[in-house]
DNA sequence: CGATACTGCTTACC
DNA sequence: ACTGGTAAGCAGTATTG
C-alpha cells in the first residue's frame, strides 16, 4: 500500500457508478488524471435517501417514529430527520429518510407510502450514483480537484491509480473552456455476423469478423475460422483491454451488437470483460448498455436528431455528413453477409466492408461526441447516456440538479391522461411565386415568454388563491394566472440559461469561425439552447415531473397574442405578409418597414425577433407548413413538401426538387415539365435504379397490431414470414409489385422484389406526377400534359413554346 | 353497379 | 419517447346517379 497522506487530485469526471462491499454500497467515480491516469475515486460515506410529505394527519415525529419501526437489519434505516424544504414552490416540513443499501429504497418508499399521515414520498426513484453527482454538484466531462488519499487498485479494476474521496471536490475553474475530448481514448468496432436472408440467432449464427480502431490508429480486424467465433470474441476482448478506451463508440451497438456478444459470449462460454472492471455490459437507462468505467456511445442516438436524413443506416448518415461517400465505400446488406463469407472469392469484400463501417462509426464519432460532451456537462447526464435519454428527460435531469440547489423537492412522475390543449397559430399562405421575400424569426419565443410571465407550476396561481391583479400577469384567451413574484422555477432556470448562452456567443465572437475554441463553445451554446427551448413542450408532457398544462397552455395563448400584435403592426406599417407560423413571419423585403417592424416587437412587445433569411423567391401553395424558396445565396429551400419527406419514393423526391428548382431559378414551366416527361420515360423504359423507387415507412407497432391494411405492414409481415424480426421503430423499405388488389396486396420488400415485378405505371401515377403537380398544377399544368406520350404533346410543348 | 364523397387510420413534417 | 397544428395517402364505407 502506498502512502495514506491526503493530496490533491485533478481529474476529469467520465463516469459514475457504485459497488456493494458487504453490505456497503461505494460510490466510484471513474476518471482521467491530469497526468493522463486513468483514476477511480472512491466514496464510501454516501448514503441512499428519500423524502416522505406528512399529510398533517399524524405529528411529524409520530411519523418519523413509524418509518424508523419500519426497518429492518439487511439495510437498517440509518437516519429520519425534520427538513424544511420547498415543494412546488411552497414552504414544506418533510422528513427525510436515510438507509444503507440503495436497492432497498424502493421496498421502503412502498411500505413508507402505505402508513398513515403520508402525502406522498419523493426522490426515491433516483438512481443511487446519478443521486451522488447531483448533490456533490459534480458534472460529467468537466474537471474537479479532489482532497483524496491514494489507496491500493483493488482486485478486478484495471485503472491506473485508486483514490478515496477524504475531503473537498471543486470544479477545476481553470479548465472550463478546455476540450474534454482531448487526450480521451476513442475506440470505434462493429461486428458482423453470419447471417443468410433471416435475423441471426446468436444461439448459432457466429460473429464472424469484428473490426475496431483506437482514434488515429489502424483498423484492426478479427476473423472467426470457419464458423467457429471463440477466438475472435476473445480476442475482441483482449484489444478492448489492451487499447483501455475511455469511449467506445458504434452504430446501433445497444440494440445489437452488444446483445448478441453478450449473448453469444454467454453460449460459447468466453467472459466479456471489456469494461475496466471484470463484468459484462448492462443493460441501463433508456435502454443503452453500460460497460463499467468506459463510455458506451451509440451513434445512432445522435443520428436519430439528424432529421434531414430519414433512413438511418451507417452508410447514409456517413454519406450526409461527408465522413464517407456511398460512391466510395463498399456496401452490403445484412443479409449478403452470410454469402460472402462462406465464398472465398468475396470474404475480401467483406472486409473492406467492415473497414468502411468502422471508418465510417469513427468518422461520426468525430462529427458527433463534441457536441455530446457539451450536452453531458450542461444536463448533467454521463455522455453514454445523454444521447439515448431523450430531450425530456436530459432537461428533467437538469430541472432535478437545480431543484436540489434551491432545495426543492423533486415531484413524482405520475400517471396522467389530460386533454389536449389549443398551440400556436398558422396562417393561410399566399399561394403563388413571391419575389424578395424576409423572414423573420422570433429568438426563443417560448422559452422567453416563460421568463417574461414568470410561468411555471410554482407560480401559477391555483383555484382558492387570491392576488389583486396587479401582482399577476395573466394570458389573453385562457385567463391562467402567474404570481409577478418572486421568480419561480423556470424563470431563474432559463434566465441562467439564456444569459449564459449570451456569454458564450459573445466569447465566440473573439475566435475565428473555425478554430477549436469556436466550435468548442458552438457545441456548447447548441447544448443549452436545446434544453432551453424543450422547456414549453416539457411542460406540456404529462410524464414530465414539472407537468403543468396551464402553464404550456398560457405559453402558446401568449405566443399567439404575441405574433397577432406583430402582424396588426405589420399591416399598419403597409407590409405584406405573405405567412406565418408560430413564431415566424413572412414579409415583403421592404428594409425600412421591416426595421420598424423589428423594433416595434423589440420596444413595444418586449421580444426578440430578427431576420432569419431573405428569399429571392418563394413559392406556396393553398397548404400550410409546405413551400419551397429560392434564398440570395442561390440555395433551394423546400420545406413540408413530398420532397423532403421519407414516405416518398426518391424519385419522387428528386423529380419535386428539380421542378422546384427549374420553376424557382429560371421560371421556366416548360423547361420543368419536360424535365419531368423525361423522368416518366426512363422509368418506363426500365432505366431507373430500384433503389429509387423504394418507400420507406416506420412501423410503429408489430405488424400483426395494425387494424388498417398498408402496403409497409404488408411488407413487413412477409419479412416476418421470411425470418426477419421486425420491431417497432423499425423503417420498412417497400416497392409496389405489378397486380390489380389494392396497393397493400402489391408491396414486397425492396429486397425480396425484382425489377421486372415492380408496377412502374403506379410510380408514374402515385409517385412521380402527384409530386411534379404539386408545384406545377399551379402554373396550369396538367396529369395528361405530364403523362402524354409521344408526338401529340411534343407537339404540344413546341406550340407552347413558341407562344 | 360503378363513380365519387367522406371518414378513419396512419405517418410524417413544421 | 417534449407540444399542438397540419397535410396527405390508402382502405373502407356511404352516397348517389
Amino acid at each position: 500500500m502506498k502512502g495514506s497522506d491526503a493530496t490533491l487530485l485533478s481529474f476529469q469526471l467520465l463516469d459514475v457508478s457504485y459497488e456493494m462491499r458487504g453490505s456497503t454500497p461505494v460510490i466510484i467515480l471513474w476518471g482521467r488524471g491530469a497526468d493522463g491516469s486513468r483514476v477511480v475515486v472512491f466514496y464510501g460515506e454516501f448514503r441512499p435517501y428519500f423524502y416522505v410529505l406528512p399529510d398533517g394527519s399524524v405529528g411529524l415525529d409520530q411519523l418519523a417514529a413509524m418509518i424508523r419501526r419500519l426497518s429492518r437489519p439487511s439495510s437498517p434505516i440509518l437516519s429520519v430527520e425534520r427538513v424544511r424544504r420547498r415543494f412546488i414552490g411552497r414552504e414544506v416540513e418533510a422528513l427525510k429518510v436515510t438507509t444503507l443499501v440503495p436497492a432497498s429504497v424502493r421496498e421502503y418508499r412502498e411500505a413508507v407510502r402505505r402508513l398513515g399521515g403520508v402525502r406522498d414520498v419523493l426522490e426515491a426513484d433516483i438512481p443511487f450514483a446519478l443521486r451522488f453527482i447531483i448533490d456533490f454538484n459534480l458534472y460529467p466531462m468537466r474537471w474537479y480537484v479532489a482532497e483524496v488519499r491514494e489507496v491500493a487498485v483493488p482486485h478486478g479494476y484495471s485503472v491506473d491509480r485508486a483514490y478515496t474521496l477524504s475531503g473537498d471536490i471543486r470544479e477545476d475553474e481553470t479548465r472550463i473552456q478546455e476540450d474534454p475530448l482531448k487526450g480521451l481514448r476513442v475506440m470505434a468496432f462493429d461486428i458482423e455476423v453470419y447471417s443468410k436472408m433471416r435475423t441471426p440467432d446468436p444461439k448459432k449464427d457466429p460473429v464472424i469478423m469484428i473490426g475496431l480502431q483506437q482514434a488515429g490508429g489502424e483498423i484492426e480486424i478479427l476473423e472467426a475460422e470457419d464458423r467457429s467465433d471463440k477466438k475472435v470474441i476473445a480476442g475482441f476482448v483482449e484489444r478492448v483491454k489492451s487499447i483501455d478506451p475511455d469511449v467506445i463508440v458504434g452504430y446501433n451497438q445497444n440494440r445489437f451488437d452488444w446483445p448478441y456478444l453478450v449473448e453469444r459470449a454467454r453460449v460459447l462460454g468466453v467472459k466479456l470483460a471489456v469494461g475496466r472492471r471484470s463484468v459484462e455490459p448492462q443493460p441501463g437507462l433508456y435502454g443503452h448498455y453500460s460497460v463499467s468505467g468506459r463510455l458506451n456511445v451509440d451513434l445512432l442516438d445522435f443520428a436519430e436528431e439528424l432529421h434531414e436524413v430519414k433512413v438511418k443506416t451507417l452508410e447514409e448518415v456517413a454519406d450526409y455528413l461527408g465522413v464517407v461517400k456511398i460512391g466510395e465505400r463498399v456496401t452490403l446488406e445484412w443479409w449478403q453477409i452470410g454469402e460472402y463469407w462462406d465464398d472465398p472469392s468475396k470474404r475480401e469484400i467483406l472486409r473492406k466492408y467492415l473497414r468502411d463501417d468502422v471508418r465510417s462509426t469513427m468518422g461520426l464519432a468525430e462529427k458527433f461526441l463534441p457536441f455530446g460532451a457539451e450536452l453531458s456537462q450542461v444536463s448533467g447526464l454521463p455522455l453514454d447516456q445523454v444521447m439515448a435519454a431523450s430531450v425530456g428527460f436530459r432537461l428533467e435531469w437538469r430541472l432535478i440538479r437545480e431543484a436540489a440547489k434551491l432545495g426543492e423537492l423533486v415531484p413524482n412522475r405520475v400517471e396522467r391522461s389530460e386533454g389536449r390543449y389549443a398551440g400556436a397559430i398558422v396562417l393561410r399562405p399566399k399561394p403563388g411565386v413571391h419575389e424578395d421575400i424576409a423572414v423573420l424569426d422570433f429568438a426563443s419565443m417560448y422559452p422567453n415568454i416563460m421568463v417574461k410571465y414568470n410561468v411555471g407550476p410554482d407560480t401559477l396561481v391555483r383555484p382558492g388563491e387570491e392576488y389583486g391583479e396587479e401582482e399577476v400577469y395573466t394570458a389573453p384567451e385562457v385567463g391562467h394566472k402567474f404570481r409577478k413574484s418572486p421568480p419561480g422555477f423556470f424563470k431563474k432556470i432559463l434566465e441562467r440559461f439564456l444569459s449564459w448562452r449570451r456569454q458564450i456567443r459573445s466569447e465566440m465572437k473573439k475566435h475565428p469561425p473555425d478554430s477549436p475554441e469556436y466550435k468548442l463553445l458552438d457545441e456548447r451554446q447548441k447544448a443549452i439552447k436545446l434544453l432551453a427551448n424543450a422547456s414549453y413542450g416539457y411542460m406540456g408532457w404529462p410524464h414530465a415531473r414539472w407537468y403543468c398544462r396551464e402553464c404550456a397552455e398560457a405559453v402558446t395563448a401568449w405566443g399567439r397574442s404575441i405574433i397577432r400584435t406583430a402582424i396588426r403592426k405589420a399591416g399598419e406599417l403597409g407590409l405584406e405578409v405573405i405567412y406565418g407560423d408560430t413564431d415566424s413571419l413572412f414579409v415583403k423585403n421592404d428594409p425600412e418597414k421591416v426595421e420598424r417592424l423589428i423594433r416595434f416587437v423589440e420596444e413595444e412587445l418586449g421580444f426578440d425577433i430578427k431576420v432569419d433569411k431573405v428569399y429571392r423567391r418563394v413559392f406556396f401553395t393553398e397548404a400550410k407548413k409546405r413551400y419551397v424558396g429560392l434564398t440570395v445565396d442561390g440555395k433551394i429551400d423546400v420545406v413540408g413538401f413530398e420532397a423532403v419527406r421519407g414516405d416518398w419514393s426518391e424519385l419522387a423526391k428528386e423529380t419535386q426538387f428539380k421542378v422546384a428548382e427549374i420553376v424557382l431559378k429560371t421560371g421556366s414551366v416548360d423547361e420543368a415539365v419536360d424535365y419531368v416527361r423525361n423522368i416518366i420515360e426512363k422509368l418506363r423504359r426500365g432505366q431507373v435504379d430500384m433503389r429509387k423507387l423504394v418507400i420507406w415507412k416506420t412501423l410503429t407497432r408489430p405488424p400483426s397490431m395494425y387494424e388498417a391494411r398498408q402496403p409497409h405492414v404488408t411488407a413487413a409481415l412477409l419479412m416476418e414470414r421470411a425470418g426477419i424480426k421486425v420491431e417497432p421503430g423499425a423503417k420498412i423499405g417497400y416497392v409496389v409489385t405489378k397486380g390489380s388488389g389494392p396497393l397493400y396486396t402489391r408491396a414486397k420488400p425492396y429486397f425480396m422484389a425484382s425489377k421486372e415485378e415492380v408496377d412502374v405505371e403506379y410510380y408514374v401515377d402515385k409517385q412521380v406526377v402527384p409530386a411534379a403537380l404539386r408545384i406545377l398544377q399551379y402554373f396550369g399544368v396538367t396529369e395528361k400534359r405530364l403523362k402524354g406520350g409521344g408526338r401529340q404533346s411534343t407537339l404540344l410543348d413546341f406550340m407552347r413554346r413558341g407562344k
